[in-house]
DNA sequence: GCGGAAATCTTGACTGATTCAAGATCAGCC
DNA sequence: GGCTGATCTTGAATCAGTCAAGATTTCCGC
């Protein structure tokens, strides 16, 4: 059992392939929450050299499916993808800058998941987007 | 005071100019919630003639920007435009079809605006969306 | 009602993230 | 080591949305 991240064996476990590139991008999410896609090419290529946009895209679109990956898309932003997949948390966004950061449910396991009128949809996931400013933001645009 | 929808009132009172785009883009919001723009400009178009794209997206920024109308983007969505603004009120989106319908909020007027820990930041609103099935996707997918 | 100034709309080109498609390459299995 | 299909490379295409310049139109005062 891996206290550490591994990523050959979570591919492995989603019946993935392990391959250079996944590896890299697995590991690039990890170390990098939240970056975007071009973020991320840039650091998988910084580890292990020249890998085509269509196999970062491919790599997580393959790692979104079988939820080794979180692909997370503010409003006004490119898709930005996080490994820390399971627990139910949430994000504040910066409305100034972009920058997001990682909050814990406030009000339990599953917020607000309780719908009052459901329009007969089947609800399976309630995602929470906090807007605000960081704290940079605040107080250089706050005068 | 006017009880029904009244688009040129509502742009005076956000000192916006009365324009005949506007006053329709305005009208198409209010007829069709949860539009996206390629909705919205085929409707104008009907409603007062050829409207290029581009003012369509100016009158939807504007509108957006004074509060008049409010901007959603769910995750592989294009943007989407809904006139409901001003309660809180949040959405259910079909993972399957994509539809969307308002839910209002099941905690207060305010949910989840206080997150557990929130990294400095200023928060001012929670935006949440509800991921699941709508009963049309969950009858003929559910097998 | 008329005229001027500034906001708004039209036209048309452009960007940038993401996707599609065809063929080359590689991981996993025997 | 060799085979097979998944995965990666290459290169082009798509599509929502944006930019820019010039033509119109609204609003305001007269």
């Amino acid at each position: 059992m891996p206290q550490v991240h591994d990523p050959a064996a979570a591919l492995r476990a989603a019946d993935l392939r392990v391959t250079r590139p996944r590896v890299a991008v697995l590991d690039a999410v990890h170390a990098h929450p939240h970056a975007d896609t071009d973020q991320i090419i840039t650091t998988v290529r910084a580890a292990i050299g020249e890998v085509s946009h269509q196999a970062v895209y491919d790599v997580l679109k393959a790692l979104t499916n079988c939820g080794l990956v979180r692909r997370i898309q503010p409003s006004n932003s490119v898709a930005r993808y996080e490994a820390r997949v399971g627990d139910n948390h949430h994000h504040v966004v910066c409305r100034a800058c972009g920058s997001i950061a990682d909050v814990d449910c406030a009000v339990g396991e599953t917020p607000c998941l309780t719908a009052t009128e459901d329009h007969g949809f089947t609800i399976e996931e309630a995602e929470v987007i906090y807007w605000g400013l960081c704290r940079t933001c605040t107080v250089s645009g706050d005068t």
